[in-house]
RNA sequence: GGUCUGGUAGCUCAGUUGGUUAGAGUACAUGCCUGUCACGCAUGGAGUCGCGGGUUCGAGCCCCGUCCGGACCGCCA
C-alpha cells in the first residue's frame, strides 16, 4: 500500500496512528541529529521527522533523500511540540519507521515552491514541474471547479451538451483559420473552428432547443497575455428566446459561479449601449469600477481662437479628483508624453488644474479666460483640487485615447481593485464594421446576427452613415474591462439573411459556397434563436484577479505561439509532405 | 508589420566612464549542529557574459547584424 492518508489530511485526531504517506519532498531540514522533511503532494505538506537518537540507520537514510525524490514514509502520528499554524497539518508530524525511495529526482532547474526562483521561459519548459507547484495547482483545480459548476446550473436549465466537430470549413470572414490538409482529398483543407458557431445554430434547427458546449476554439492570430491560438469557450445557443431570456440565463450563470465558486453575491448586472460606452468611457468593454465617465467639450473650448480645439473633430476630456495638487508639471510633462506614445498616438494633452483657492492653471490659459474654466468645470461636475484632462481630434480615435489614459489613471489611483468585480452588459451592438483597408463594411459580431427590427427597413439603403448607424441584437458580458464573452440574436428567416448578405457584399454564389448548408438549413423551419459564448479562460483568470491566462492552461504556448516544452510547431518529414500533396516554399534557414 | 524591453553561475540578478583575476543571493556538494518549518554556521565547485562581426592597445559594457524571451500597437467577425 502506498499511502493511508494523503499529505493535507492528518490533524491531532490522528495522533497515535501508524499511516503511511507518499509524495515529494519538498524543504528538508537537517540538524544533524534529526531530520525535518517536508513531505508534499496535491493535498497539502505533512512533516516527517527522523530521529537519530531513535533510529540512526533510518536517520542515515534519510539524508540521502533530495529536493523532489518520491518517497514512502510509514511511521506514527505525533502533536508536535513547536506547532505551525501556517499549515492545516501543523499541529502534527510523522515520526518516521520506515523509509522508502520509490523514485530519484534530479535537482530540478527551478525550486519547486510558490514563489519560485524560476523565470517564465523555464517555466514553460519545464511545465510539468511548473504544474507540481501548489499555486498553480490550485489555478487549474478553480477551473475545474467552474467547469462543473457551468455543468451543473446549465443541465438543471435543461441544456444538452453536445459536441462539435474540429475539422471543418475555412471561411474568410473573421480570424484567421488554423488549416489542416486532408491526405485523402488533395490540395484540400480543414479548418479548426474559430468556434462553433454554425454547428450550434444547426443544432437549434434540429430542434435540441438548449445547447452548451465547453470547447476548444481556434484562432490564428497574435497572441497576448490574455489570448492564446487554442482557447476554450463556453458556448451556448437557445431556441424560442430574445435577447433578454439569454442575458437572464447568463447572468444567472455568472452569478452561480461567483457564488459558488467565490462566495460572492453579484447584484443585478447594469447595462448600457454601445453607443453610451464609447461616449463615456472610450471604449466597448468599460471598466466600470470607477467613474471619471467622459464629459464633451465641442461647444465651450472651440471658437476661442486655440487652433488645435478649433480643428478638431471632438474636444473630450476626464476629471480626475483631487490630483490637481499632486500633479506637478514634471508630473503633467511626463503624462503627456505617455499619451503621444505610438501605442496611444494622442498629439498632446491639455490640462487644467482647479486649484483649492478656486483658482485655474492650465497649459492653454493663453487662449482660455477663467470663466471658460469655470464652464468647463461646471461640465466635468470638477470640484476645488480636481485635475481635467482633455484630449482633442478625430472622434473615435480621441475616445480610444481617453479611454487608456481614463484607464491609466483609474490604476494609479488605485481604483482597479482586481477583487472588486463590476460585471457589466453592453448591448445593442452595431451590426456593421468599417474596415479602412479593405474600404468595405463587415459584420461585426458576425454574419447571422440579427439586425434590430427597427433598423431592418434601412438595411438596404447604401448610404454609409446610415449603414454606420444600424443596430443589431448583440450583447457583450464585461468584467471589469475584461470582454468575458458576446453572442447576438440570430437570423432565422432566409430572406432577411440573403439581405445582410448583400449587405456585407456577398454574392449569391458566394455566400452559397460558404454557408450554403447552413442557408439550406434555415428553409426546412429554423427557429428564432440566439446564443453566447464566454472565454473560459479569461473567466477564470478575472474571477481569480489575474489578468493573464496562461496559468489557467495546463499546457499553454509562448507569445509566438510555440510551445516550448514540446517544441511545437515543428518541420515535417519530406514524406509526410508528399503524403499530404503539400511542398514547402519557404524554410527560415538555421 | 511596428514600438519598447531583456539575454551575465543550475536559478534570480548586480556589474560605474571601455581598464587587473566578472560578483551577490539562492541552489548544489561536503562537514558541524536535537525542534526546524525561508533552520543556522563553515568550507567550495560552479561562467562560451545568447551568437557572429566590427571599433579599440584593451569590449560583459560602444557600433552593426542575428537568434531567443517578455510587454504593447496593428490584428483577434
Amino acid at each position: 500500500m502506498y499511502r493511508t492518508h494523503h499529505c493535507g489530511a492528518l490533524r491531532i485526531a490522528h495522533v497515535g496512528q501508524e499511516v503511511t504517506l507518499s509524495g515529494w519532498t519538498d524543504a528538508i531540514r537537517d540538524f544533524g541529529a534529526m531530520n525535518f522533511l517536508d513531505l508534499r503532494d496535491r493535498y497539502g505538506i505533512t512533516q516527517v521527522v527522523f530521529a537519530g537518537a531513535d533510529n540512526a540507520d533510518l536517520y542515515q537514510q534519510s539524508r540521502e533523500l533530495g529536493r523532489e525524490f518520491v518517497i514512502r514514509v510509514t511511521g506514527i502520528v505525533r502533536e508536535r511540540s513547536n506547532k505551525n499554524p501556517n499549515r492545516a497539518t501543523g499541529e502534527v508530524e510523522i515520526v518516521a519507521n520506515a523509509l522508502e525511495i520509490l523514485n530519484r529526482s534530479k535537482t530540478p532547474p527551478f525550486t519547486i515552491k510558490d514563489d519560485t526562483d524560476g523565470g517564465d521561459e523555464l517555466r514553460m519548459k519545464y511545465r510539468y514541474l511548473d504544474l507540481r507547484r501548489t499555486i498553480i495547482q490550485k489555478n487549474l483545480f478553480f477551473r475545474s471547479k467552474l467547469a462543473i459548476e457551468i455543468r451543473n446550473y446549465l443541465s438543471q436549465q435543461d441544456f444538452i451538451e453536445v459536441e462539435t466537430p474540429n475539422l471543418i470549413k475555412s471561411t474568410p470572414e473573421g480570424a484567421r483559420d488554423f488549416v489542416v490538409p486532408s491526405r485523402m482529398n488533395p490540395g484540400q483543407f480543414y479548418a479548426l473552428p474559430q468556434s462553433p458557431q454554425t454547428f450550434k445554430q444547426l443544432l437549434m434547427v434540429s430542434g435540441f432547443d438548449k445547447y452548451f458546449q465547453i470547447v476548444k476554439c481556434f484562432r490564428d492570430e497574435d497572441l497576448r497575455s490574455d489570448r492564446q491560438p487554442e482557447f476554450t469557450q463556453i458556448d451556448c445557443e437557445m431556441s424560442f428566446v430574445t435577447q433578454e431570456d439569454i442575458l437572464n440565463t447568463f447572468e444567472g450563470l455568472t452569478k452561480h459561479l461567483f457564488k459558488k465558486a467565490l462566495k460572492i453575491d453579484l447584484p443585478t448586472f447594469p447595462r448600457m449601449t454601445y453607443d453610451e460606452a464609447l461616449q463615456k468611457y472610450g471604449s466597448d468593454k468599460p471598466d466600470i469600477r470607477f467613474e471619471m465617465t467622459f464629459s464633451e467639450l465641442n461647444d465651450l473650448a472651440k471658437g476661442k481662437g486655440f487652433p488645435v480645439f478649433d480643428a478638431a473633430e471632438l474636444v473630450v476630456g476626464i476629471c480626475v479628483p483631487k490630483q490637481a495638487a499632486n500633479y506637478s508639471n514634471k508630473h503633467l510633462n511626463e503624462l503627456t508624453e505617455w499619451v503621444k506614445r505610438p501605442q496611444i498616438g494622442a498629439k498632446g494633452l491639455i490640462w487644467v488644474k482647479y486649484e483649492n483657492d478656486g483658482s485655474f492653471k492650465s497649459s492653454a490659459s493663453k487662449f482660455y479666460k477663467n470663466s471658460d474654466f469655470e464652464t468647463w468645470a461646471h461640465r466635468f461636475g470638477a470640484s476645488k483640487g480636481d485635475l481635467m484632462l482633455i484630449l482633442s481630434g478625430e472622434t473615435d480615435k480621441v475616445r480610444k485615447q481617453l479611454g487608456e489614459l481614463r484607464l491609466e489613471m483609474g490604476f494609479r489611483l488605485g481604483l482597479r481593485q482586481p477583487f472588486d468585480f463590476k460585471p457589466l452588459w453592453v448591448v445593442d451592438f452595431p451590426l456593421l464594421e468599417w474596415d479602412e483597408d479593405a474600404q468595405r463594411f463587415f459584420a461585426m459580431h458576425h454574419p447571422f446576427t440579427s439586425p434590430k427590427k427597427a433598423d431592418i427597413p434601412k438595411m438596404l439603403s447604401g448610404d454609409n452613415a446610415q449603414m454606420k448607424a444600424l443596430r443589431a441584437d448583440a450583447y457583450d458580458l464585461v468584467l471589469n474591462g475584461v470582454e468575458i464573452g458576446g453572442g447576438s440574436i440570430r437570423i432565422h428567416d432566409r430572406a432577411l439573411q440573403s439581405k445582410n448578405f448583400k449587405l456585407l457584399g456577398f454574392t449569391p454564389e458566394q455566400a452559397e459556397a460558404q454557408f450554403g448548408f447552413l442557408l439550406g438549413a434555415f428553409e426546412y423551419g429554423a427557429p428564432p434563436h440566439g446564443g453566447i459564448a464566454f472565454g473560459f479562460d479569461r473567466l477564470c483568470s478575472v474571477m481569480s484577479g489575474v489578468h493573464t491566462i496562461r496559468d489557467f492552461i495546463a499546457f499553454p504556448k509562448n507569445n509566438q505561439g510555440r510551445d516550448i516544452m514540446i517544441d511545437a510547431p515543428s518541420y515535417i518529414d519530406d514524406s509526410q509532405l508528399t503524403e499530404l500533396s503539400l511542398e514547402v516554399k519557404a524554410v527560415k534557414t538555421i
